[in-house]
DNA sequence: CGTTAAATCGGAATCATTCTTATTTACAAA
DNA sequence: TTTGTAAATAAGAATGATTCCGATTTAACG
């Protein structure tokens, strides 16, 4: 997802488009990885001293349900980033700056066989460490 | 772990035996699947009116940190479980009632090569859906 | 029994997140 | 360009899970 594309969308769901919007989906651009609602808002204080929580989730939740931001949950905060334009995959998440590196293994296939009778929803794979730079 | 063995193993580590510790314990032993503090406060109120999350939460960290329990961290709330016996596995998840299955199939082996230059420190593997039960 | 560290209680504090109400703004239509 | 309207925002209160704190109680050991 580039932040062309991410704006376009936006406008076409028929959504206003606030310099706040753009610069938090450019954020999110710049940085392959995870970052949470505080890290946006400290971002985001430079530019506009007293935004609140309250604008930074409605619009993170908002690019969520859009399909332009993925969120996981991590230490009992939510993380988001960019939406990813490959194929599924999974996430190597580095605990310290919060990059990641894409996992195309995925385990799904090999463990269909051991749940015939249930109703599978979705899944999690994530692998939690240091990447090379905070290593 | 069955619920003897971790009794035994909290007095071997010199903590203190409570009715209410064993009553805990006891509560996990006996479902099989993730539960929150919350629903042990609610199955602890009957005998014990009055108990407070701190002593829940206190005694269920501690026990985490024993290796009694195991802690998985689901639409933002800690849930926990009897620690399993078995050797290392991932488990589906019951939405609805938290029961969990185990599944014997882990990514990491495959996944060891495309992560080098990185520090892995742990992983996550999780289905979640709809048990048979609550399908 | 008496001592003592551990455990508990009760409630305040914290942290992430959501809600509420009033105000402001993007943008479409006149 | 002006204006009407729904969407977006601000500010702060509210919520829910979890942790902390000070005072009190209790298990366990001698």
């Amino acid at each position: 997802m580039n932040l062309h594309r991410a704006l376009k969308e936006l406008k076409e769901k028929g959504h206003k488009y606030t310099d706040k919007r753009e610069d938090l989906l450019r954020f999110f651009y710049e940085h392959n990885g995870y970052r949470t609602a505080r890290d946006v808002k400290i971002m985001m204080e430079d530019k506009y001293p007293g935004i609140s929580f309250d604008t930074i989730y409605r619009n993170l939740h908002l690019f969520v349900d859009l399909g332009l931001l993925e969120v996981t949950e991590l230490e009992g905060e939510k993380h988001f980033r960019m939406k990813c334009e490959s194929k599924h995959h999974h996430h190597f998440i580095c605990l310290d700056c919060g990059k990641t590196k894409e996992i195309h293994t995925c385990p799904m296939q090999q463990v269909s066989g051991e749940l015939q009778d249930y109703s599978v929803e979705n899944h999690k794979f994530e692998i939690y460490g240091k990447c090379p730079a905070c290593k």
